[in-house]
DNA sequence: CCCTGATTCGC
DNA sequence: GCGAATCAGG
């Protein structure tokens, strides 16, 4: 389906209430993605909806010129790694997701594992801990204690393919952490 | 990982 | 004009 009068008018109305572009396309539903939404308000020359003082100077990072396919290179590194003995605690946590203009409340209840850490967890043995130079791209790169004293290290344990972190400082670096700043 | 908008370019 | 792929960032 294409953009008819009332769809644009509704993509208008939803961008202008500041709703997110992958929202205003589950609201228009019909196989629209959140991209051909974006496409279009750019089309529309609707870019801006409600800029506050802070005139937020479209930072012109890099002109990127035409990103295609792109081969990545992988080196091969052995190193040994070993895990910490953890826990895993199971839970249930209801959370309220709002989307939508309509008020559209979905209140969700799911189970999740939350891994709780002992305190040893993050303790490596001397003998296992990795200095700067022992970093390599399967090593984890979390660093451990203060970065001024000589006995700050790197985690080191395996980290998989891509990754700076291990799977357990992976979800550390960067999980949604309940971000309410306004 | 989840998500956001911005941009490019083949169609 | 359209929007997938991609990029950059939170």
């Amino acid at each position: 389906m294409g953009w008819t009068e009332e769809r644009v008018e509704l993509l208008k109305k939803l961008w202008m209430e500041g709703l997110s572009a992958s929202q205003i396309a589950a609201e228009l539903g019909d196989g629209v993605t959140r991209n051909a939404v974006i496409g279009k308000v750019h089309r529309l020359k609707l870019s801006a909806r409600a800029k506050p003082a802070t005139t937020a100077p479209r930072a012109r990072t890099t002109a990127r010129p035409a990103p295609r396919r792109v081969a990545s290179p992988s080196v091969g590194v052995s190193h040994s790694g070993g895990m910490g003995g953890g826990m895993i605690k199971r839970q249930t946590v209801v959370r309220t997701q709002v989307v939508g203009a309509t008020a559209l409340a979905v209140t969700e209840e799911m189970e999740v594992e939350a891994y709780v850490a002992p305190a040893a967890e993050l303790f490596i043995p001397e003998s296992e801990r990795v200095g700067l130079l022992g970093l390599n791209e399967h090593t984890c790169k979390w660093p451990i204690g203060d970065p001024l004293t000589p006995d700050f290290y790197f985690c080191g344990r395996e980290s998989e393919e891509g990754h700076p972190y291990c799977n357990f400082h992976s979800r550390r670096a960067y999980h949604q952490v309940e971000k309410r700043k306004r």
